[in-house]
DNA sequence: ATGAAAGCGCTAACAT
DNA sequence: ATGTTAGCGCTTTCAT
C-alpha cells in the first residue's frame, strides 16, 4: 500500500497541516520534539509525498521543458547536458523533445508540455513559424529562447551567441591566413543564426576589400550527408575556391573527407573553418580550426535564467549573448 | 483566466462528469449533439485538461523516465532520440536524467522519478551498485534496462546486444586480417558489456590459437582523453601490438589520433575496431572499422516494451537481445 | 443519455 | 505550536 500523507499524521498522531509544514521546511512555529518524530516515521515508513497532489495546489511542478531540434545533432547533448545539471541543482526535472525543426511538432510538444504544467520552457525555435503560437492564447508559461532569437509570444528571456561576429571572426581568420577564395556552406537561412552568420560573412569580406559573391554562398541543411555532396557539387562543376567557412563542424568534417577523396590538400589548397566545436573537431585529421559556442553554458544558463524567473518572480525580458571564440588548429594556415 | 473543466460543463450546460466522458472518449453512451457542442466549446475556449489533477485519480501521468549516464556519450543521443520517438507516438513524454554511472546519483535521480509519479523507467544503469535500491521497497514503478544485463530490483524487462557476439566478430576480424597481437582498451568492467566483450575478444583469440595475455587488457573509462592517453603510454612503455580493439568509437577515433601522431600507420601497421559505430565514424580517417549497435533501436524498443506492459498490465520478465553488426571499413586491411 | 457526489493527496489560510 | 477546513481539477461509480 502506498503511504500518504494521513498515514504520517495518523502514526505521528499530528495533523496533516503539521506534516506538511515539516515537509516543506516551513516548520518554523513547530517544535523539535514533533519535527523529528515526523522526519523519523516519515524515514521509516518510506514516505514519498505524491507530487500531482502538490502541483494541483501550488501550481508548480518543478519540471521545465527542452524543446530543441534534434538531440542526435552534437550541438545539443551539450546544451541538454547544461541545462539538465542546473536543473537539478535545484531540484527540477527537464522534460525533452525533439521538434526537427517542424513547426507543427514544436507546436504540438509545446502544448504537450502546457498540459503536464512545466514551470517554464527552454525552447530552440526554428524561425519558420507562421506567427504566433495558438498554445500561447490561454497560458502564462515563461519560455526561454536559446540559440535562436526571434519574436515569440510568452518569450520571457533569451539566450544566443553573437552568430555574426563568430562568423565574422572566422572568416577574417581565412583572409588574414591569405586565402582568397571563401565559401560559405551556410546551414538553413530561415534560421536566425544563419542569416546572422552571413552578415559577419560579409563584413569580413568587404574589410578586406573582397568582393561579395552570391554563388559562393550555399545554402544546406544540417542533415548528415549535405556537406560531403556539396563538396562533390562544387567539384564536379568546377568551381574555384581556397577555403571554406561551414555552418557547423559536421559540415566541416564532411568536406573534409570529400576534399581528400579528391586529392585536394586541407590546409595547403583550401583552408577550412567550422562552427561549434564539437567534441571530435580536435580529433579529425586534420584537427579542425573552428568557433566555438559555449553550448554547456547555454544550457545551464538558460536554466538559471528560468528558475530565477519563476522563483523571483521577475518579468524582466533579459537578452543574454554569450561570446564565441576562434580555436585555431590544422585545418587553416598562413599562407 | 485558466478555463477547466467546470467553465466546460457550466458553458455547455452540461456536468463535468459528462464533459470528463467526452474528452477521454469514454463516450459510447453520449449523444452526438452533446458531444459536438462540448467539442466545440472546448476548441473555443482552447481548454487544456490538467494533467495534474487526472493523474491524482489515475495513478498515471504518461510520462517516461530515461536514466542514462551522460546524454554527451554519442550512444545516448541516438537511444534517447529512439525512446523519444516512441514515447511520443504513444502519447508520452520523456523526463532525463544523467548519472555519470554513480550509484549515488542514480538512487537519487530513480527517486525523484518515482516521487514525480512516472509511468516507467528506462535504465542504464551501472553495474557499481551495492545491492537492491531503497527507493523500489514501496515501488511498483516498472524499470526495464537497456545496454546492461544486471539483476535489480523492480526490473521488469531487458533489452541489450550480444556483446560476447560483438567482440567476437571484431577480434576475430583482426585476426583473419593476419594481425597477430591485439590488444582490448576497454571500457570500465565493471560494467556489464565490457565483462562480455572480454568473453568475447578471449574465445576468438582461442578459436584462433592465440594466447591469452593479461598485459594486452587496458580497463579505461569512456571518459574523454582516455584512449589518447593510454595510447601514449603504450607507446613510452614500447608494448609490442599491432592490433586495437576498443571499447568504443571515441576510443578508437583518439587511439588513431595518437597513433598517426607517433606516425605509426593505420591501418597497415596496427589495425583497429571501434565499437558502437557513431555518425562519425565513417567520417574519420581511416575511415573506422567498428562493430555497430542498434542504439536508436535500443531505445524505442525499451519504451515500446515498457508501455506493452503499462497498457496490457503484463508482468512478463522479457530479455530482448538485438544483433551487433561488423562494419567493415578502412581501418583493418587485409595483411 | 446524463448527472450527483465522493475522493485522489496535498497545501494554505485561518483558528485556536 | 498545532489543528480545522476548504479547496486544487479531475475521474468514476452509481443513480436517474
Amino acid at each position: 500500500m502506498k503511504v500518504t500523507i494521513k498515514d504520517i499524521a495518523r502514526i505521528a498522531g499530528v495533523s496533516t497541516a503539521t506534516v506538511s509544514k515539516v515537509m516543506n521546511r516551513k516548520d518554523e512555529h513547530i517544535s523539535q520534539a514533533t519535527r523529528e518524530k515526523i522526519l523519523k516515521i516519515m524515514q521509516e515508513y518510506n514516505y514519498i509525498p505524491n507530487t500531482a497532489a502538490r502541483s494541483l495546489v501550488t501550481k508548480k511542478t518543478k519540471t521545465i521543458g527542452l524543446v530543441i531540434p534534434d538531440i542526435r545533432n552534437p550541438f545539443f547533448p551539450e546544451l541538454a547536458r547544461g541545462a539538465e545539471d542546473k536543473a537539478h541543482e535545484e531540484g527540477y526535472n527537464i522534460m525533452f523533445c525533439n521538434t526537427d525543426d517542424d513547426a507543427e511538432k514544436e507546436e504540438k510538444y509545446v502544448s504537450m508540455l502546457i498540459e503536464k504544467m512545466v514551470d517554464g520552457i527552454i525552447f530552440t525555435a526554428s524561425s519558420k513559424r507562421s506567427s504566433g503560437f495558438n498554445y500561447l492564447k490561454n497560458n502564462r508559461v515563461p519560455i526561454i529562447l536559446v540559440d535562436r532569437d526571434i519574436d515569440l509570444k510568452g518569450v520571457k528571456g533569451k539566450i544566443t551567441v553573437d552568430n555574426c561576429k563568430g562568423a565574422y571572426d572566422g572568416v577574417k581568420h581565412l583572409l588574414q591566413c591569405g586565402y582568397k577564395k571563401v565559401i560559405f556552406l551556410s546551414g538553413p537561412l530561415t534560421s536566425h543564426p544563419s542569416i546572422e552568420r552571413l552578415k559577419g560573412y560579409k563584413k569580413a569580406l568587404e574589410e578586406f576589400h573582397v568582393p561579395y559573391q552570391e554563388e559562393y554562398i550555399f545554402e544546406g541543411t544540417y542533415q548528415r550527408g549535405w556537406g560531403y555532396e556539396v563538396i562533390k557539387r562544387l567539384l564536379e562543376k568546377e568551381i574555384d575556391f581556397d577555403a571554406l567557412f561551414c555552418g557547423n563542424d559536421l559540415i566541416a568534417i564532411e568536406a573534409i573527407k570529400a576534399l581528400k577523396q579528391a586529392g585536394i590538400k586541407v590546409p595547403q589548397e583550401v583552408g577550412i573553418v567550422g562552427f561549434d566545436d564539437i567534441y571530435i573537431a580536435p580529433l579529425i585529421n586534420p584537427e579542425l580550426t573552428t568557433i566555438r559556442q559555449p553550448s554547456y553554458e547555454m544550457g545551464y544558463k538558460a536554466v538559471d535564467m528560468l528558475i530565477k524567473l519563476l522563483e523571483k518572480k521577475g518579468k524582466s525580458q533579459e537578452k543574454v549573448i554569450l561570446n564565441t571564440e576562434l580555436i585555431i588548429r590544422k585545418s587553416t594556415m598562413q599562407k
